[in-house]
This record gives structure tokens, C-alpha cells and sequence, in this order.
DNA sequence: CTTATTCTTGACTAAAATAGTCGGGAATAA
DNA sequence: TTATTCCCGACTATTTTAGTCAAGAATAAG
């Protein structure tokens, strides 16, 4: 998991289209005006969420994006992960064949750290993002069972 | 709240010195040779973390570094924020001044999603990663109350 | 006191990733 | 038919990352 500038324009963007999304599509144009983001950078991030089947495009005037599926069930891990290819962060590409030093223990900490991340964007969605349970002080899914994450 | 290799090299390193260093400081050299990160990459990486004071130095001969506090007292959110100087994610610079559009609007959401991955990272200690509490199925602080996060 | 070790600092460089550009093309609604 | 919009690939500039180099200061050990 990596969050950079390119997650967050995804995420910026897809916002966008999760707010001003009604009946018809939402060209890139418009993002790219509201959100000033050159156009043709944003064709490159719809590309890949596009074949990630997260958004669906329509051809001709008029057209545009629009989310694949509803708001609620478009996750912010998924956004990022859609732009964001994933790296390799062992040193060992996973073999498990640095046999001195703690070289792996570590990268195993990271990882798993790196994981639990993961997760925790796996359960933010936009929709939550829009109502307000994305805000800070709230946890997402549940406000009141889990209130350790203050 | 960026989430960069440089970020990861630091909490790798800084897991390396929570777990190699007991009575003797840990020296910058065996934790290049254990982690495989150049030394003077880590000598960059250290600057910053003692200027943040989350480690101790000793020079000459069988000095190095140590951490500053207990592993249990340091988080992983200080780590990152102390190598990756934070940016400015909104394109109005926080003055409020782009009327028109929704630009701020969704600005406003990616600041409170990052934000919310700050505080999450903010109760991750090097403590906790190393007792495998940083496991992924697990939550940090609290592994029974709050099981919401799977 | 001398020396090897280790941190400290700053300037510099190479490589990679990011952000953006450009031009042509295909689909399609008006 | 035409303007609009997505689609695609190649290219470029900029920034960030990662690493290098060199000089210097502190200090433990011999």
C-alpha cells in the first residue's frame, strides 16, 4: 500500500463524480475544471479505473464517467489500489532466502503494518466519505460500538 | 499524510533499532547491512529522526543510535511524519477562496480521510508491531472490544 | 596522545516516479 | 454531418527518491 499524490487525485475525482454524478455521466472536462487536474492526466487515472470496473464511460456529447456501482459500495482501498500499482517491499521479492540478520522479520512487520492499512481503507467507501463517517473523530461502520480509534 | 518508501526505510530502520538495541546503541552501519538500505540514505533518515527526537545518538567508537523513548512509546504516524515533511493538499492553500465549484468540498474529505489515517497510524507503536499486535486481524490497543475492524 | 570508529553536515548526482503534454483516432448524440 | 467525448500511445518536464562524496567533530579504546 502506498498513499501519493495519485491516490489522492483518484480519490479527489471520484469524489467528485460520487457528488456531481445524478442521471447523466460527468465528463472529465468538468473534473478537470472543478478539481484542476489536467485533463489528460485524468484520462490516464480513468483508463485504470475504468479497467478496474470501478467507473463506466459513455462516448459522444454528453457523455462522460459515471461509478460503476453506488457510492456505499466503492472503497477507498480499491480507488487507490486501481492507480496505485502495488510494489514489492522485501528485499527478498518474498523468497524467504535472506537467512542472516533480521532482514525479513522486519519487512514482515512492515508488511503486515502495510496490510492493516489496506484494511482499514478497505472499509471507508465513498459514500461514507460524502455523509460525513469519513470525518475525523468517527470511525467507519460503526460510531458507537468502536470508539477506541478516537 | 503521505505513505512513501522513505517512510517505510524509516520505520524499518527504526524497527531494526527497537529490536537489535539493548544496553549498546545500535550504529547506522549494521543497521545498513542488516536492512540493506545505504548508509548514507540511513545517515539522512537519521538526521531527521533525532531532530524530531525519537532517537539518541553516541558518537565514536561503539556508539549509534537508540531510541529516544520506549518502543512502546513511539508511533509509527511520528516516524513518517518525521522523514516525509507533510504537503499541502488543497489547491486553495487552505484560504477558503475557491468559490465556485466543489473543489473544496472534496479537498475537505481527502483532508479528514487522511487525517483519519494519521490517528490510525498514530496508535500503532513499534512495541505493538513487535509483539505481532500490528498483525493484521488484530487492532492496535484493543484486540477484544473492538473486533469491527476484522 | 593517537587512532579508529561513529555520528554530523552539506553539496552533489543518478535514477525513478510523477505529472503533464501532444496528436491521432473511434464512438455517438444532437 | 459535426461537435463532443472517450480512448490510446508516445513523449517530456519536473519532482522526489535514493544514493554518493567529502570534510569534519566527538569520543572510546589502546
Amino acid at each position: 500500500m502506498k498513499l501519493t499524490t495519485r491516490g489522492r487525485y483518484a480519490v479527489t475525482a471520484m469524489l467528485d463524480l460520487a457528488i456531481n454524478g445524478g442521471k447523466r455521466p460527468v465528463s472529465l472536462a468538468d473534473i478537470s475544471g472543478r478539481q484542476e487536474i489536467s485533463l489528460s492526466y485524468l484520462e490516464q487515472l480513468f483508463a485504470k479505473l475504468r479497467r478496474e470496473e470501478l467507473v463506466t464511460s459513455a462516448r459522444g456529447p454528453g457523455g462522460g464517467y459515471r461509478l460503476a456501482r453506488s457510492g456505499a459500495e466503492i472503497f477507498v482501498a480499491e480507488i487507490i489500489d486501481a492507480v496505485d500499482e502495488s510494489v514489492d517491499v522485501t528485499n527478498c521479492q518474498g523468497k524467504g532466502n535472506c537467512h542472516h540478520g533480521e532482514t525479513c522479520l522486519t519487512h514482515h512487520l512492515w508488511e503486515d503494518l502495510s496490510g492493516q492499512i489496506h484494511d482499514f481503507l478497505s472499509q471507508i467507501s465513498l459514500g461514507d466519505l460524502m455523509e460525513g463517517r469519513g470525518r475525523r473523530g468517527s470511525t467507519p461502520q460503526s460510531d458507537r460500538v468502536c470508539n477506541t480509534l478516537s
